[in-house]
DNA sequence: ACGGGTCGCTGTATCGTTACAGACGACTCC
DNA sequence: GGAGTCGTCTGTAACGATACAGCGACCCGT
């Protein structure tokens, strides 16, 4: 029966009429009669017709209705890190709504070529990318409307996402306020695996720096702690470490540039019976769930991942539509807990 | 400069060559001379032009590198539910390592229609989908390469997923062999909110008291009672209602259909004071992480959605390679964990 | 009966690419 | 020196659809 693949020809042949009208039958009911319109899309049934392909209609149209992510060099990796389902939760909400599909594009293939080339899309999403990452060249290469998420920054590229330094500085200047003076910066190894880019934290831990100094912190005593990785047990250990210290040198409070470290220096005290704040003040950044309800409850930096997903696809759809847009400022705020509070009197017992 | 987006033809004729030669030059390097390949690309970068385009290399090639994923009819719904991001995982791992791309496919747009018609994909995977949904027709539709994962069952398409009447029959004769005679099997309402489609509750339902009736209990002595929802709160709702039963009416087992029931029903007997397995055995369904460490640890059905996500894409993949494939039998087993144990003697004090 | 409007449908001209079959010179081999 | 081979490059023919202008036919009011 089927031989060949029927097209929009061959229904219109078989159906009597012009190609055109088929393709009306399908798209523009409105176009033509009620009874044309039945006649067509029975002959197209009988056929077995599976309807206008989609890949001629949107090289015709210029546009496809997809709009690309790429969330890191290797996609699996992706659903592992919380904070990036979040952003993807927020940038499928309003890519739906607004009759988007979105393309999960993996940075690069077996071969190492990069799959992106080939993604089908109208614009794309970066996220949490590394500037350097090769991915990044070629995305900018397909000259396609595009915006990242918090990293990269790339000149006449919108970005959604905060301003880490500004967050950092936020947590400097209330621990500064709370009369701390002594300070450590929990980060990662930079010289790490590189699931998460280094740019990101390094703007955290100037940003805190340069705010602590800048607020009276002599710049000797803001010391820099790096855990193995960003997880939760390479933050205990780096704290227990700290901890370690004679009194004299150890800080009186602790910025961990994510959650996560943050939340292992909370372990890493409760171990050693440290009490939290009164001799030791923790605050982290990015105010994930669990950071509400750690014994204490972590004073953070809440930035939210999932509006940013949001802010993010509705900047691209308007650029799509040919607007332009502006980096928009994101909503970014202390979040002080119980983690933080008033500085031991100068010499701890 | 500009004036009108270069193509391969722009190219050509700048570099004074054909248009064939510039398409080698990107794809198939290996078909022209190295001097010739760096002209051609050295041509094509001062003109501005963004490599060929994906659209019609697709339409020409009949194949985009993309396979669609359609979850769930409103797809930010997809990623609250942690079963379907690990499916998600799943199939993510598997294309990506296979150099595709995986499209998220909402199951419809704002104004009804069935954004899958315009979908640029070589195949379809269905996750958890119910059968009677327009988005399962107009996939079917779409002829293209298809598996399912979970639900639906359709004609003709490989699924991959739990035998879920198996399952349960599992968990049934597990029970029985422990000297249990009277059940209740706890399930959601059917009238529910339809979040997660009801044939699957449904077989899982009907599997045990199949398994329950066929092994010798009687019929009147499986009862089936109904949660509000699926959420821990309604599993511990409908079995503290089945606590509060005249002893001799009440079942000495609990079958839930899903491990977070169960896990409600836990806290039920916890509040109620109730011994678990000595007075009252309970078993789910799905082996999700919390069941290892609940209080007792639950006996329940394992089957690995990660690796049911990466068997579909697999399979889907295969499919659109022209192989044949099978509906492959899942894996699955009961999980004996101190949930459940002996019937109480007859006669409960 | 005639101008003007609407309805329903058709024809032509692309959209930008890649497969395939060959053409053409140079090189090798006997 | 002629035949075969290789490496490079070219031309033609799709791939399957949609936008847009336009053309009869029909209905109206006058």
């Amino acid at each position: 029966m089927a031989t060949e693949r029927p097209t929009l020809d061959t229904v219109a042949a078989a159906a009597g009429v012009s190609r055109m009208t088929v393709s009306n039958a399908y798209n523009r009911p409105d176009q033509l009669s009620l009874g044309t319109r039945q006649r067509v899309l029975a002959v197209a049934a009988e056929l077995g017709y599976p309807g206008p392909d989609p890949t001629a209609a949107s090289l015709r149209l210029r546009r496809s209705g997809t709009v690309g992510v790429v969330l890191t060099e290797r996609l699996p990796y992706a659903f592992a890190d919380p904070g990036l389902v979040t952003i993807l939760h927020g940038i499928a909400t309003e890519l739906s709504a607004a009759g988007n599909a979105l393309l999960l594009v993996p940075g690069r293939d077996a071969d190492g070529g990069s799959l992106l080339r080939h993604a089908i899309v109208d614009g794309l999403l970066l996220c949490a990318l590394d500037e350097r990452d090769p991915v990044v060249t070629a995305a900018v290469e397909r000259q396609v409307p595009m915006v990242t998420v918090g990293q990269p920054h790339l000149r006449g590229v919108p970005r959604v996402g905060p301003d880490n330094r500004r967050g950092a500085a936020l947590v400097a200047q209330h621990l500064l306020e709370l009369g701390h003076r002594r300070f450590a910066i929990l980060t990662t190894a930079s010289a790490g695996a590189g699931e998460i880019p280094r740019p990101l934290f390094g703007e955290r831990v100037e940003g805190f720096r340069a705010a602590a100094v800048g607020g009276g912190a002599a710049a000797a005593d803001v010391m820099i702690v790096c855990a193995s990785e960003n997880n939760r047990d390479a933050g205990r250990h780096a704290v227990a470490q700290l901890l370690a210290l004679p009194a004299a040198q150890r800080p009186s409070a602790v910025f961990a540039v994510t959650d996560i470290l943050a939340l292992g220096g909370l372990d890493a005290t409760a171990v050693a019976g440290i009490d939290v704040p009164a001799q030791l003040s923790i605050a982290g950044f990015d105010d994930v769930s669990a950071a509400a309800s750690s014994s204490p409850p972590l004073t953070t930096v809440d930035h939210d991942l999932y509006e940013q997903g949001r802010a993010a696809a509705r900047l691209v759809l308007r650029l799509i539509a040919g607007e332009r847009v502006r980096t928009p400022r994101s909503r970014m705020a202390l979040v002080p807990r119980a983690s933080t509070g008033p500085a031991p009197s100068r010499s701890p017992r």
